[in-house]
RNA sequence: GUGGGUGUAGCUCAGUUGGUUAGAGCGCCAGGUUGUGGUCCUGGAGGCCGUGGGUUCAAAUCCCACCACUCACCCCA
């Protein structure tokens, strides 16, 4: 069997088993996805957070105003196309959508904060490698409506407890405050007149930042800009009063609750949407993409989409194929696909009768029960009850229908039992709960 | 956009200085058991050797181009 299709570049598929792509790069079972999903669910759901969906396409200008036309999100990486006189783009990120979703329905009439949460597709047509993909996968949460500091704390502890939740420590948590967008204008400035000078020693990018979003260049890796900033202007240095008390407020209540931090005074992220306080959980040792999660305030996106009032908002956003490579890199605990309860094995027309509606019956008292579908040999029936790791097998020929009874075989053990059709459902239940233990959860 | 790497069976990989019909392990299917899985034994299916061109009596192997995938830079989740 063949096909000359393939996932389009930078995309994968989820299958029922793990597989290791053509970069090495281990693609986690659908098993594996249900189980972070759910871990996620419930992490939400302990916190009071509520689900939002909003549509995967959204108004390419949303995206454009929302995340910022000198992002290179917007510059460079967006999936959008026009149809008609719309223009259309599959979402890169998923808060402008969430604010969009908020304002155009009201949301704060609901009365008091919004806490929302999301998890889904998202779309960057960049240059795809480990970790980071053009379908790739986040979940995160927005509180909507809260200007005090508590928010913000309580944004990175719903974070932390998603990590801790699936089995991970040793990350890093970086924290910065960016302070008032007036104030950071002040600052950029003064770093644009500290850098100019030095403008030819920069590289290409850092140049071109320093016309179009020099905050950016505080980002640098290369030694030399280092080096120069290592003098320049500090942020820090003019962000006001006010930012600074609320700052200080979020970092006595991460340390209340015992969520340790490292201040980082360059983290800028690269949104134009973020205010304040901002942060990135990073897992060491993944290499390039050890970016787990990030997010912060944004209080003044709600008006730049057009809101005639500002909505105080923080949030996060994390990424799912990241936790993959920290859960792999940990070797967290997670689940195996689920197994059948019960193989029910055929032989003969009359018996794979009886067993095809036995199956349904079975399963409708809540059993998870397979059986043949090509017409095998018993043999081959036992061989796919043992691949599929099912504890029962049941063996159903014309001695047990003449009988009424089913023979019932513990795989584990080999032994088997005769046990009468209309004691099925009771005898299965019972036993399956003896060794409930044993059983991957489904 | 810029650099590097890799393309042989479903998967992981061998394949000598170019030389007959391209191999192994695992997996899959069947048989060894007339009604019984796992271990074992036997057999089988499955390959445009990424694509196209070139060199040669002869190319998986040498040369060129292209394509695909991938890692990294940039940036980001």
């Amino acid at each position: 069997m063949s096909t000359s299709f393939q996932t389009i570049r930078g995309t994968f598929d989820i299958l029922p088993d793990a597989y290791t792509d053509d970069g090495g790069t281990r693609i986690a079972p659908s098993a594996e996805w249900r189980h972070v999903e759910a871990t996620v669910r419930d992490v939400m759901r302990r916190h009071n957070f509520d689900e939002i969906r909003t549509p995967i396409l959204e108004p390419t200008e949303l995206v454009a105003r929302g995340v910022g036309e000198s992002t290179d999100i917007v510059q460079k990486e967006m999936f959008a196309f026009e149809r008609g006189d719309t223009q259309y783009v599959l979402r890169p990120e998923i808060t402008a959508p969430v604010v969009r979703a908020y304002l155009q329905h009201h949301l704060d009439q609901r009365g008091g904060v919004q806490k929302l949460f999301y998890l889904g597709p998202c779309f960057r047509a960049e240059k795809p490698q480990k970790g980071r993909y053009r379908q790739f996968h986040q979940f995160g949460i927005e509180i909507l409506g809260a200007d005090e500091a508590r928010a913000d704390a309580e944004t990175i502890a719903v974070l932390m407890a998603v990590c801790e939740a699936l089995g991970l420590s040793d990350l890093k948590l970086r924290l910065n405050t960016l302070g008032t967008p007036e104030r950071r204008e002040e600052y950029v400035q003064a770093l644009e007149e500290y850098l100019r000078p030095y403008a030819n020693e920069l590289s290409d990018t850092s140049r071109r930042r320093l016309e179009r979003n020099p905050l950016r260049i505080l980002d640098t890796k290369v030694e030399h800009e280092q080096k120069l900033l290592r003098d320049a202007p500090k942020l820090i240095d003019f962000v006001d009063e006010e930012s600074l008390v609320h700052y200080d407020e979020v970092k006595g209540l991460l340390t209340d609750l015992d969520i340790e931090y490292e201040e980082a005074p360059r983290l800028v992220r690269g949104l134009d949407y973020y205010t304040e306080t901002t942060f990135e959980l990073e897992s060491p040792g993944l290499g390039a993409q050890s970016a787990l999660a990030g997010g912060g305030r944004y209080d003044r996106l709600a008006e730049v989409l057009g809101s005639d009032e500002p909505v105080p908002a923080v949030g996060f956003a994390a990424g799912m194929e990241r936790l993959f490579l920290a859960l792999d890199a940990a070797d967290a605990e997670r689940p195996g696909p689920p197994t059948p309860d019960v193989f029910i094995a055929a032989l003969g027309d009359d018996a794979e009768q009886w067993v095809f509606r036995t199956s349904q019956e079975l399963r409708n008292e809540g059993l998870h029960v397979a059986h043949d579908l090509m017409g095998r040999s018993l043999k081959a029936q036992m061989k796919e009850a043992n691949r599929q790791k099912a504890p029962y097998a049941m063996i159903i020929g014309g001695n047990e229908l003449e009988a009424e009874a089913a023979t019932v075989k513990e795989m584990k053990s080999g032994e088997q039992e005769e046990v009468p059709f209309d004691e099925l459902t009771p005898y299965l239940q019972r036993r399956l709960e003896g060794n409930a233990s044993g059983g991957a959860p489904a």
